[in-house]
RNA sequence: GCCGGCGUGGUGGAAUUGGUAGACACGCAGGACUUAAAAUCCUGUGGCAGUAAUGCCGUAUCGGUUCAAGUCCGAUCGCCGGUACCA
């Protein structure tokens, strides 16, 4: 019979469905295994080859851990609100609701065309108002404690989408998603206190299992530093002014070479003080300037500093009561530290280019470099700094602190990189954020009894020009009564972000219908934390960095648990799969025309030659081009494994055939264990080519050859299970063992070098130890002799199992 | 600039982690089957020289350590990803 795989493919998908054979069973006794993917986007493509590769691989583990005899819960749902539903809605006046429903059910069916043993009982979807309710249940959570709050601020405005964007949205002072202008913009925003997890979220990363790279990005991110907070007063030559710039810096130590200080543009001082700056229009034009241009323009000009000394005022070293200039320059930000720095010319090299251009003193107090060339910026013994001298960096800092807080003038103090979380959106497609704003009794959440709040129906979904939310309009939703004083009250109208819905969904996984809590703890102690999560690079720091807060966040308000091993960290394991790209190694994007959409390749191939090809393609962890020969490749192995069928039949198992089964079923489970799935396939073709070449396969050997096959192909395996004589579906059969004995070759060939170059090799046994004999037989060769010729043995190596290596003179 | 990763045949890639470089697959060439093509099967396939045996060269480049280097060390070049005036 020909390998008919759309026919067998349908007949087990139906069979795993109509017996449940996926599902999870809550509290069971084996030993539980939660293998997580990321959750897809529904768009209006469809499934891309990107999303196949990263489940097929969580699917490969799933079926295996299953057939260990794990309780394996491996679960699916849809990140279904954000832009793309939105702007489309926008574009074809179709209400978001019915296209994501849509995209829903098409995302499904490809899904369950591939064959992935997801347990569907548990899908979610973070727009069903079911689920949603309890994405606000937890930001009225972190409002009570505090960790919500409104803030006016300066925003990022990305001028296409009219949004605002979370600074780690901008990428390169270009939006994000749509690669538009990004301005400064004043707006009311809700935010969440993330900055008060900072350290734990660096902390946490120490027992967790996760790839190097992905922490050292997690922590760069965050980005803590060690410092100190400096006071400089200011003096003005106009009259008494008793304002001070505050300062963060990571080298106090060098504060008695600071010449001058820079503040940023975007300092509030600069208005407060206008009248005693004697050169303000000069000033004022700088900062027109310098606001104006988007941060993609502040940096890219070439390092070339700008700034502008502000006339008629002076700040004050408090160590030595120094009066130093100060200056604006568009190089201080005002999003990191104070917005002020002390600059030190001497170790900071920026700071001395600085001073460089505008001709300001560069004062030496490390001893160790040559500041004429460059500032230096490595530790040393302190100088020209009075009572310190000769301290060495670390001791130094250490009493300049205790001094400066002694006197009041400062304190030590921790500096992040990481910003609060911008957590407002003025767009449509969103979670409402559950609040409501009473002119007399302020913002109040909505009471709990309430939720979910709906989103409203609206006729229009864009943006208002002023930026305001289309919930604006929903005018009969937006008017309410406040909670508290019941008088007439006003809801907020801004959404949530994308992250709000996919931050904590890996929980509710664990209790998916549950209507009156978020988890029930029995539940989620019994399933979390996921014990293995792969998904996209692209999702290393951000999506990682957010849930793991909002997991902390729940484990300290007691809904989710602390593990003993890894405290509140949500994902014990963490991995990610390189992107695919088209063919001809570009990546693929819808204006190239080049995306690869997996349905023709499911028609015509099935879904079993697709699953293995994107195994096989290349090393999981790097991005590696589609290629359709290669599918093709992987579709003739698959008919040669169906083909093996009839010669199967109950004999003897040879020797070589012995030892090849038990050599592959060590090495493909291993390699599955290891994420090296292509090299787990070239085994099973190394394997399935040996039996191609007998004319008869016994029954056993094929049978466990089955079994191994069938995390990667397992449609072509039960079936192929089922017509060796076996009832039930084969996805909780037992795994086959191996035995170590048997796995292993009982002869060796190993090369014999003369002088570093092979020149002939033997056939040993294995483990077979130096011996005198031996090396007397090898002398002997005639290809060694040969090489050998007249010249004397100096050397002779036998490292056992490896390489025999003669060294002559 | 900084941080991380990588560089192996015509192509994707393997190499027990220092021990016969090129497994497995794609492609290509030749052959079988066929009226023919597709499919399938067989053979060959790193480069150079040679009928061959064999020899020399070969893992980005240069140098080092070692009996032995794709693998370790140093320098250089190139590519990819992250990040960007972070005080």
């Amino acid at each position: 019979m020909k390998y008919q795989a759309n026919k067998i493919e349908k007949k087990w998908q139906k069979y795993w469905e109509d017996n449940n054979t996926f599902e999870a069973k809550d509290y069971d006794k084996r030993e539980k295994f939660y293998g997580l993917v990321e959750f897809p986007f529904p768009s209006g493509e469809g499934l891309h080859t990107g999303h196949l590769r990263s489940y097929t691989a969580m699917d490969v583990i799933c079926r295996k851990k299953r057939m260990q005899g794990f309780n394996v819960l491996f679960p699916m749902g849809m990140d279904a609100f954000g832009l793309p539903a939105e702007n489309y809605a926008i574009k074809t006046n179709t209400h978001p609701q019915i296209t994501t429903r849509k995209n829903i059910d098409n995302f499904v069916r490809q899904l369950k065309g591939t064959g992935f043993a997801f347990d569907w009982s548990r899908f979610i979807s973070t727009t069903d108002p079911e689920y949603y309710k309890w994405t606000q249940w937890i930001f009225i959570q972190m409002f009570k404690k505090g960790l919500a709050y409104k803030s006016s601020e300066n925003i990022n405005w990305c001028t296409s989408c009219k949004i605002g964007l979370a600074n780690e949205e901008v990428v390169a002072g270009a939006c994000e998603r749509c690669g538009g202008e990004v301005i400064k913009k004043e707006k009311e925003q809700w935010m969440l206190k993330i900055t008060d997890y900072a350290d734990r979220l660096i902390d946490g990363l120490d027992n967790i299992n996760f790839l190097e790279t992905i922490k050292k990005q997690q922590s760069d991110w965050i980005g803590k530093s060690e410092g100190a907070e400096i006071q400089f007063k200011v003096k003005s030559q106009k009259s008494k002014v008793s304002e001070e710039l505050k300062v963060f810096t990571t080298r106090p130590d060098t504060l008695f070479g600071a010449t001058f200080m820079v503040i940023a543009p975007e300092h509030p001082i600069l208005r407060k003080l206008e009248s005693d700056i004697k050169n303000i229009s000069e000033i004022k034009e700088y900062i027109e300037i310098a606001t104006k241009k988007t941060d993609i323009e502040r940096a890219s000009e070439d390092k070339a500093k700008t700034g502008i000394e502000l006339k008629g005022l002076k700040a004050i070293n408090p160590v030595n009561k120094e009066e130093i200039p100060i200056f604006v320059a568009d190089y201080v930000m005002m999003g990191y530290g104070t917005g002020v720095i002390m600059a030190v010319p001497a170790h900071d090299q920026r700071d001395w280019e600085f001073a460089k251009k505008y001709n300001i003193e560069i004062r030496e107090v490390i001893s160790g470099g040559d500041i004429s060339q460059a500032a230096y910026i490595e530790e040393g013994l302190a100088i020209n700094s009075e009572k310190f001298n000769g301290l060495e960096t670390e001791e130094f800092k250490e009493k300049i602190i205790k001094y400066l807080e002694d006197k009041k003038l400062g304190k030590a103090t921790v500096n992040y990189k990481l910003h609060d979380w911008i957590f407002s959106r003025q767009r449509y497609w969103g979670e409402p954020i559950p609040m409501i704003n009473c002119t007399k009794c302020g913002w109040l959440p909505v009471p709990e009894d309430d939720l979910p709040v709906e989103l409203p129906q609206v006729d229009d979904f864009r943006p208002g020009d002023d930026g305001e939310s289309p919930l604006t309009k929903a005018t009969e939703w937006l008017n309410t009564t406040c909670p508290k004083c019941k008088g007439s009250a006003k809801r907020e109208t801004d959404v949530m972000p994308n992250w709000a819905g996919s931050n904590w969904y890996f929980i509710r996984y664990t209790d998916p219908k549950n209507d009156k809590e978020l988890v029930d703890r029995k539940k989620a102690d019994y399933w979390l934390p996921v014990d293995w999560y792969n998904g996209g690079m692209e999702h290393n720091t951000l999506h990682l960095l957010y849930s793991r807060f909002v997991y902390k966040f729940l484990a300290d308000i007691n809904v989710v648990p602390k593990h003993k091993d890894i405290g509140d960290e949500p994902y014990s394991k963490r991995t990610a799969q390189g992107m695919i790209l088209g063919e001809g190694g570009v990546k693929m994007s819808k204006s190239k025309g080049n995306v690869i959409n997996p349905d023709g390749y499911l028609d015509k191939y099935g879904a079993d030659t697709v699953r293995i090809y994107e195994m096989f393609m290349g090393p999981f962890d790097q991005s590696i081009a589609w290629d359709d020969k290669g599918v093709n490749g992987v579709y003739r192995f698959l008919n040669k494994v169906w083909d093996l069928q009839d010669k199967v039949v109950e004999k003897e198992i040879s020797k070589e055939v012995q030892n090849l089964i038990h050599k592959s079923i060590k090495k493909v489970g291993e390699d599955i264990d290891n994420m090296r799935f292509n090299t787990a396939v070239s085994q099973m073709m190394i394997l399935v080519n040996a039996l191609d070449k007998e004319s008869e396969i016994s029954k056993e050997v094929f049978e466990r050859f089955v079994l191994i096959l069938a995390p990667f192909a397992p449609h072509m395996a039960e079936e192929m299970w089922q017509a060796l004589g076996n009832k039930n579906s084969l996805a909780s059969f037992a795994w086959p063992d191996y035995d170590k004995n048997l796995a292993q070759d009982d002869k060796v060939i190993i090369g014999i070098q003369v002088n570093g170059k092979v020149r002939d090799d033997i056939e040993l046994d294995f483990d077979t130890e130096p011996s005198e004999s031996l090396q007397a037989e090898i002398l002997a060769r005639e290809k060694v002799v040969r090489n050998i010729k007249d010249k004397e043995v100096v050397k002779f190596i036998h490292i056992r199992n490896k390489i025999i290596s003669i060294v002559v003179k």
